[in-house]
RNA sequence: GCCCCGGUAGCUCAGCUCGGUCAGAGCGGCCGCCUCGUAAGCGGCAGGUCGCGGGUUCGAAUCCCGCCCGGGGCUCCA
């Protein structure tokens, strides 16, 4: 007998020969999985299987093919509607699954997709067994071609192996490794998101090919929870938040595309930002630089990133010199190194610059300020030796910790990349460089007692790395910190110090940005706080709002009162209705009101109203300010 | 860069299919009235090279071409 493993941790026997399927309670699994392969809930229980456990919609893998078959579902429908169509790939993604073909061209109308929709239901209801078939390649290969399936054929090509699997559900075929589910009555609510066009793998010489995504759940609420979870998203676009608040535009128009102007509201907070970063850096050993916009491109041809990056810079000439604005900081903080010889006694050397960076990014991939073109990155390099790597790394990661939970993040996600073990070759740097390198990254990331994963293969040819991601308000991950080993700048500048057995030696280089740059650091933070920022960065802390107009007096000497404490706060004149002035003050997300009418100008209070909390009562102005003290100040100044 | 979609008042958008009172609405702005107690008081006024350039036409926001800018997408491998 074999055993299986329900997934709400329940035990069941099957015998061999038989079908997993009917070894298990109706509905209970989507998938089975037998020795870490996944295979049909349809497929019989073999000879000599240990244990196999069922998947459901909560494991990632139930996921992925839950969303396979919605996409096959979704390919039938097509072709059912529009039978020239030809058939593309359809994968499960992150999150749903897509299907691409070739349309000729057209591209599928809102109404079109509709259709698709409600046809992909109508192959729910049929709910069409699902067959999987193994065929000899060739024998595929002159049935996709029958049909009229060139890309299949194509993928037919590039496969190796003899036999492939076909998966047939009603008139439809598709090749496809699978597995699937048993039928297609599993899709319980779908739901097609957008189309979009694509090329045929990736390729812009290749065919263009529509693409069509949606998703799928098996209960209501969760369709309907991440339907919401969209339009939450949409809500909070950093794009439409930013100018409806007034605190940056990019009038790409008139100043090109991917650039910034930041507005007072908006320049006050990254004011806020940028001092609470250089006064934590000081704090944390670093020291203050500044480098110039530009310089001769000659400079980048020593680090050598201008035969990589050039595309990415902007280069101009002048007097037959030719000069880039500057994509990074790095070989200027090399240069303030370098400025004199270095003692092993003065390391580590931290050098910090909050550096606006220029990079041509393709036009296709800027988004508002999560990609732009100019940008500032909270950059530093720190030149350590070799011993004392593994503490730097672990400060590093510490003053990482701090300042995310300073702007308010609670959940991260860190990621080691290492270099790929069968390629050495293709890296900078020896063998035991690496290797030591690499484990100094993991213990410090192991005495911070942070769960990471290992990326391996995923260094950069210079070296390993440590990436950290955190978690947003509605459950986005955004990746942000970086912290990178260079074992190629410091050969390449020839970046040195005297050790204290009076040889020069190498010195260990690290890059780190921590907030990536400030000005996609701002647009995470504007939609994770959906413009509520909290009170320490709000651009305007309180506002004053009288009553009517024999109350602004009182008003103004409040104001006065606040402007002396250090508070940012405003008055709004007693124009138009006081209903209207609050609902102003709510669209506008300032956190505190005060309001003054007859009763506190006789009582000499302040009526307070927390934006979306309400009235909240009155009480002494100096009490006001004592409550909120801690809250109108920086983290560090607490 | 390439493909699809879009660009009309400061903002959101209608008008474009079938060229000719099609230059509109709401919000915002300004001016007046109202002096007001916790999310929209009332009235009036101003505001637009219909993204830019060219073409077709007696006539173009509307049709055609080019450009600029924006949005979505461009393997997460049958």
């Amino acid at each position: 007998m074999v055993r299986i493993l329900l997934p709400d941790g329940g035990r069941l026997e099957a015998r061999p020969g038989e079908r997993i399927i009917d070894a298990i309670p109706k509905g209970l699994g989507l998938v089975a999985k037998i020795n870490s392969q996944l295979v049909d809930l349809t497929s019989q229980v073999s000879e000599g299987v240990d244990e196999i456990i069922i998947l459901n919609f909560n494991s990632r893998e139930g996921r992925q093919v839950y969303w396979h078959t919605s996409s096959h579902i979704m390919a039938q429908a097509v072709k059912r509607l529009f039978s020239n169509a030809k058939l593309g790939i359809g994968p499960a993604i992150d999150e749903g699954f897509f299907y691409e073909f070739d349309t000729s061209g057209k591209s599928f109308s809102p109404e079109d997709l509709e259709r698709i929709e409600n046809e992909m239901r109508n192959i729910v209801k049929e709910d069409l067994p699902i067959v999987r078939e193994e065929i000899r390649k060739d024998n595929a290969m002159v049935l996709f071609e029958k049909r009229g399936e060139p890309y299949k054929v194509e993928l037919l090509k590039e496969i190796e192996d003899k036999i492939v699997s076909i998966y047939r559900q009603g008139e439809f075929m598709d090749l496809c490794r699978g597995p699937h589910l048993p039928s297609t009555g599993y899709i319980k609510y779908l739901k097609i998101l957008y189309a979009s066009s694509s090329y045929w793998r990736g390729n812009e010489r290749n065919p263009v090919m529509q693409r069509i995504y949606g998703i799928s759940f098996p209960r209501k609420e969760i369709l309907e929870e991440y339907l919401k979870r969209r339009e939450e998203a949409k809500r909070r676009d950093h794009r439409i938040l930013g100018p409806q608040l007034d605190l940056f535009s990019m009038p790409s128009e008139i100043i090109g595309p991917g650039l910034v102007i930041w507005h007072p509201k908006g320049a006050i907070i990254r004011r806020i930002i940028e001092d609470f970063l250089v006064r934590v850096h000081l704090k944390w050993g670093y020291k203050l630089v500044y480098s110039p916009h530009i310089a001769y491109t000659n400079l980048w041809k020593t680090s050598g990133h201008l035969s990589y990056y050039r595309d990415f810079m902007y280069v101009f000439d002048k007097e037959g010199i030719e000069h880039a604005v500057k994509p990074m900081n790095c070989p200027f903080h090399i240069l303030v190194y370098k400025s004199r010889r270095r003692s092993y006694r003065e390391l580590p050397l931290r050098f910090f610059e909050l550096g606006t960076v220029y990079r041509y990014e393709r036009s296709g991939v800027l988004h508002g300020l999560l990609r732009a073109r100019g940008f500032t990155q909270d950059d530093a390099h720190i030149f350590t030796t070799p011993e004392d790597l593994e503490k730097e790394i672990y400060n590093v990661i510490e003053l990482d910790e701090y300042l995310l939970r300073s702007f308010g993040f609670k959940e991260f996600k860190v990621e080691l990349s290492t270099w790929d073990p069968g390629h050495p070759e293709e890296y900078m740097g020896s063998e035991e460089d690496w290797l030591r390198a690499q484990s100094s990254l993991e213990r410090a990331l192991r005495k911070k007692r942070y769960d990471y994963d290992i990326m391996e293969g995923e260094a950069a040819f210079y070296g390993p790395k440590i990436d950290v991601k955190l978690v947003d308000s509605i459950g986005r991950e955004w990746q942000l910190s970086t912290i990178q080993l260079d074992f190629n700048l410091p050969k390449r500048f020839n970046v040195t110090y005297v050790d204290a057995d009076g040889n020069e030696k190498t010195a260990v280089m690290i890059h780190r940005a921590l907030l990536g740059s400030i000005e996609r650091f701002f647009g995470i933070l504007l939609e994770h706080y959906e413009g509520n920022f909290p009170l320490w960065l709000a651009p305007i802390q309180v506002r004053i709002l009288p009553v009517a107009d024999r109350h602004v007096g009182r008003a103004r000497e409040i104001l006065q009162v606040l402007d002396e404490a250090g508070v940012r706060a405003d008055l709004d004149e007693a124009r138009g209705t006081l209903g209207y002035r609050i609902r102003e003050a709510e669209l506008g997300k300032v956190p505190l009101l005060l309001i003054i009418g007859d009763r506190e100008v006789e009582s000499g209070k302040v009526a307070v109203r927390r934006k979306g909390e309400g009235n909240i009562g009155d009480i002494e102005l100096k009490e006001f300010l004592n409550a909120y003290r801690k809250d109108f100040i920086p983290p560090d100044m607490r």
